[in-house]
RNA sequence: GGGAGCUUAGCUCAGCUGGUUCAGAGCAUCUGCCUUACAAGCAGAGGGUCACUGGUUCGAACCCAGUAGUUCCCA
């Protein structure tokens, strides 16, 4: 069988998916097995997979078929959420392009075309999740509007609702124009933008040319004053004490009052008042008990009550209402400045605060076991500095807005009379009798459910539950058994939106946490340093990504970069590396596959050695990767693994066994050194397979005869064993030579074909020539004997216990020489003279530790030697 | 404005409770090789005032204080 040069992902990826999918590897059901479970932070159902959702899902996939490995029942659920905004939106334009009106539709009707919608487009998302390898259990997908996740939310509604913990009230909300929603203080970016300060002189009322100068960035809010502003202590506004000023255009007359909130140095000092269009202004207005004017619509229009530029957009007439003041001559100048202005997430129009009706739910008290676990340690965020920035966000948690005035979600199931009455609870019928109770003739066609919906994260906060029944089943198998979660793997933006609160969620109706860990994984980054985004268009597409470099390779790319927490600067090279590294991997099979067997043959010195070796260092190695794990730093399980693949096993594992070549031919390799290569390569395959799960499938079954349950996804992870140290310390020794005879080789321009003989004077302790075979077959040498003397005119080099001699035939150049051996004693000479300074400091003697000390005095032992063997060698040059 | 973090090689990052002349890895770069597994490769090499200033210590990349730059969170 010929077996292609470079391995070719397009072969092997979707058969094997398939192939995983059919024996059902993914599949889980609660049995006696310790459970290790995650929950897929459900991505938005109108999403397509982007390189943040690449990172994220890598991980979860690594991190599950690890412990798949690890023979524990491995349940990865999927799902995804409704986005309760993004999908309005999406089905609004869809509509508008087949010249339907959102107006023009009752509810359910638009409510169908949203499922219709969701059941062709939606969730395009997890199929792309597939290519990438996410071994998650399909089964199991679920989405937030489901039927039964639907309930939770609705019986979770009303729980609260009865336990005091939801109000309804008027407050001021960020209100998205765009969307005609209210969005939470979490949903709200805010950037900060190149803006315009406008100075505006109100007339103090009652005087002929009295005025107040006022500072604003937003004009147009001029219309709803209704106070201006000052600071007690400030000396330039004493005089307006029980004055009043008169708002211009509108000519409303308005109070002067006086607060110690304000900045005296922003501005004039003197602050205009608007209750209904800023948060900072309302809370004034509350505590002043001002008049509120509303001049602006939900659709961001000037609003009657404006009483100018009615039905015109809040922008347009910031323009031309500081040129309407500049010709009354009420404009006093107008200055750059920088300020942070507040954006929709979702549609990234600009918030309109905006006073209105919403659901609240309170936060203060049923935050606080939330809080308490994530800083006692019982639940961890890691990396840990994300703790701080819990902790802030919790300890100034805010009520949370949860209704959305839309459609798309679970509608609040709160029903009101046409007498002002409301009640919470499931159905209008029961609502019926509830509503009796306080309006004895209520009728059931007078009663109106709250038209708007919950905010989407009022689902998604309960998935760790609902996602297993927990809800609706309390004391369910699945439940009992998943619950709590494992680890969470999610981005640390929506730590506050998410996180928090599922965690809130968890205690407030398991009694229990959600996971036991939190996984913050890094933002993705272009070069360039900014965040990958589809309006900059500088994100590469994740599926094409896979076609260029095979779902392995990009798997290892975005690992490479990924230390937790921290951002990873993306750059398709590090895909190219992934790829690379699946080749190199590949022709490691090829290079074993290719070899005769000869069960007759001798084990080689040389191999036998190697055999010892490299199983040392790959339990070495392998105690450092399951530690690192440990601590999730992926990224680092990830680099090890690549060393421990390409350098100890290609570089110099397979080089040592590798047979000659005879007659351009390859010798046979005999069936010890051969077992035990195979032996090797499976281990090796075992560590790489959650990072490269389908090369290392499709290879698994290539090196040997496999049952049709015999996978590698399902293999068991290899049990470290208690390794011979010293033959790792000896080869360390061994490669040093080596490379110092390549090195030899490379600057006097020898061949590599050319043999070498090779002598060695032991300086310090005893001979160990267990190696010597070893050396003989990388270094290529004719010869190799220990000496006791120095072997004049040859080419030496000096380790830390022996000297070595390579006799050339070719001159040496004797001044070259000398100036290298020169340069070597000067910096071995600075080197014993620190330690000896070191050991010469009373105090360094009297506080430093007995082990450091005696490592000092080794430190100086080993640089005597060193020092006495290339004087010598300089000596032997004259 | 308040808070948190970061600053180590050209790039991205390690460097645990101070202790080898401690400055390390991968990539990139340079040099030589198409050596029968792999040029998506092999063998070598170069590269850093650990942001800056001061302090603590026998000893500081590491601890402390300040300065600068930078990122994030909150208002």
């Amino acid at each position: 069988m010929e077996i292609p040069k470079t391995y070719d992902p397009k072969h092997t990826e979707d058969k094997w998916y398939a192939y995983w999918l059919e024996q059902k590897f993914f599949k889980s059901t609660p049995d006696e097995r310790e459970p290790y479970t995650i929950v897929i932070p459900p991505p938005n159902v109108t999403g397509v997979l982007h390189m943040g959702h690449m990172l994220n899902n890598t991980i979860q996939d690594v991190l599950i078929r690890r412990a798949r490995m690890q023979g524990k029942n491995a349940c990865w659920v999927p799902g995804t959420d409704h986005a309760s905004i993004a999908t309005e939106a999406k089905v609004v334009a869809l509509l508008k392009e087949k010249g339907i009106n959102k107006t023009d539709l009752t509810r359910e009707e638009f409510l169908s075309h949203a499922w219709e919608w969701k059941n062709k487009y939606g969730g395009i998302i997890l199929k792309q999740l597939e290519k990438l390898g996410a071994s998650c259990d399909w089964d199991r997908t679920r989405f937030t509007m489901e039927n039964d996740l639907s309930e939770a939310v609705i019986d979770v509604f009303i729980n609260l609702y009865n336990k005091g913990q939801i109000y309804r009230g008027v407050r001021m909300v960020n209100w998205d124009p765009q969307g005609l929603t209210a969005v939470s203080d979490e949903e709200v970016i805010h950037k900060e933008v190149n803006s315009k300060l406008f100075y505006v002189r109100y007339k103090i009322e009652g005087s002929l040319d009295e005025w107040v100068t006022i500072a604003t960035t937003r004009p147009e809010t001029i219309l709803g004053d209704t106070a201006v502003c000052v600071h007690p202590d400030d000396e330039r506004y004493k005089h307006l004490k029980g004055k009043r000023v008169i708002i211009p255009m509108v000519n409303r007359s308005v109070p002067v009052i006086f607060d110690t909130y304000i900045d005296l140095a922003f501005g004039t000092g003197a602050l205009k008042v608007t209750p209904a269009h800023d948060i900072n202004d309302y809370n004034l207005g509350v505590k002043h008990h001002l008049e509120v004017i509303d001049t602006i619509s939900a659709n961001g229009k000037m609003s009657e009550a404006a009483q100018f530029y009615i039905g015109e957009d809040r922008f347009a007439v910031r323009k031309k209402i500081v040129k309407d003041l500049d010709e009354m001559g009420q404009l006093v100048k107008t200055e750059d400045i920088k300020n942070k202005v507040g954006y929709s997430e979702r549609t990234d129009a600009v918030i309109e605060p905006k006073l209105s009706m919403q659901w609240f739910l309170k936060m203060d008290t049923i935050s606080k076991p939330a809080l308490e676990n994530v800083l006692n340690g019982e639940i961890k965020l890691i990396p840990e500095k994300f703790v701080n920035t819990y902790k802030h966000w919790m300890e100034n948690v805010h009520d949370w807005c949860i209704s959305r005035q839309l459609w798309w979600g679970q509608q609040i199931p709160a029903w009101y009379d046409d007498k002002g009455n409301t009640v919470v609870c499931k159905t209008k019928e029961e609502a019926l009798e509830k509503l009796k109770e306080k309006n004895t003739a209520c009728k059931i066609e007078n009663i109106k459910q709250d038209e708007d919906v919950l905010d989407t994260w009022f689902s998604s906060w309960l998935w760790p539950i609902s996602v297993f029944d927990g809800f609706k089943n309390p004391k369910g198998k699945d439940i009992n058994y998943y619950y709590p979660t494992n680890d969470l793997v999610t981005a640390p933006e929506i730590l506050f939106f998410w996180v928090a609160r599922m965690i809130i969620a968890g205690y407030e109706y398991r009694g229990a946490k959600p996971f036991n860990n939190v996984y913050l994984t890094g933002i993705v980054r272009d070069k360039l340093g900014r965040k990958m985004s589809k309006s900059l268009g500088n994100s590469p597409d994740p599926i094409e990504l896979i076609e260029k470099y095979g779902a392995d390779g990009v798997r290892v790319g975005m690992l490479l970069c990924s230390p937790a927490g921290n951002d990873l600067p993306f750059d398709e090279g590090l895909c190219e590396q992934g790829r690379n590294f699946s080749n190199k991997i590949w022709n490691a099979f090829r290079l074993i596959k290719g070899w005769e067997v000869d069960k007759s043959a001798k084990q080689a010195e040389a191999s036998k050695i190697a055999v010892q070796w490299f199983e040392a260092k790959f339990n070495s190695q392998l105690e450092i990767i399951n530690d690192l794990y440990g601590k999730y730093r992926m990224s680092e399980v990830l680099m090890t693994t690549y060393k421990l693949v390409w350098d100890d096993f290609c570089a110099w594992y397979l080089e040592i066994i590798k047979p000659e070549f005879v007659d351009g031919k390859s010798m046979p390799i005999d069936k010890t050194t051969y077992d035990a290569t195979i032996n090797f390569f499976e281990n090796i395959l075992k560590v790489l397979h959650p990072f490269m799960p389908f090369i290392t499938e499709e290879i698994w079954h290539l090196i040997g005869e496999r049952g049709e349950k015999e996978c590698i996804i399902v293999a068991q992870w290899c049990n470290t064993k208690s390794g011979n140290s010293d033959i790792l310390n000896h080869f360390e020794i061994v490669t040093e030579v080596i490379t110092n005879v390549r090195n030899i080789r490379k600057q006097k321009n020898i061949s590599p074909k050319e043999k070498l003989q090779l002598f060695e004077k032991v300086n310090q302790g005893e001979i160990i020539n267990t190696y010597d075979s070893v050396i003989i077959k990388l270094c290529n040498l004719s010869s190799f004997e220990y000496v006791t003397d120095r072997v004049d005119g040859a080419f030496s080099f000096v380790l830390k216990h022996a000297e070595y001699f390579i006799p050339l035939s070719q001159n040496m150049d004797i001044d070259a020489e000398k100036t290298r051996l020169a340069k070597e004693l000067e910096y071995n000479q600075g080197f014993l003279k620190s330690v000896q300074i070191k050991l010469a400091n009373e105090k360094f003697m009297a506080n430093a530790k007995p082990e450091m000390i005696a490592n000092e005095q080794k430190k100086q032992a080993d640089a005597e030697a060193k020092i006495k063997a290339i004087e010598e060698q300089l000596a032997g040059l004259k």
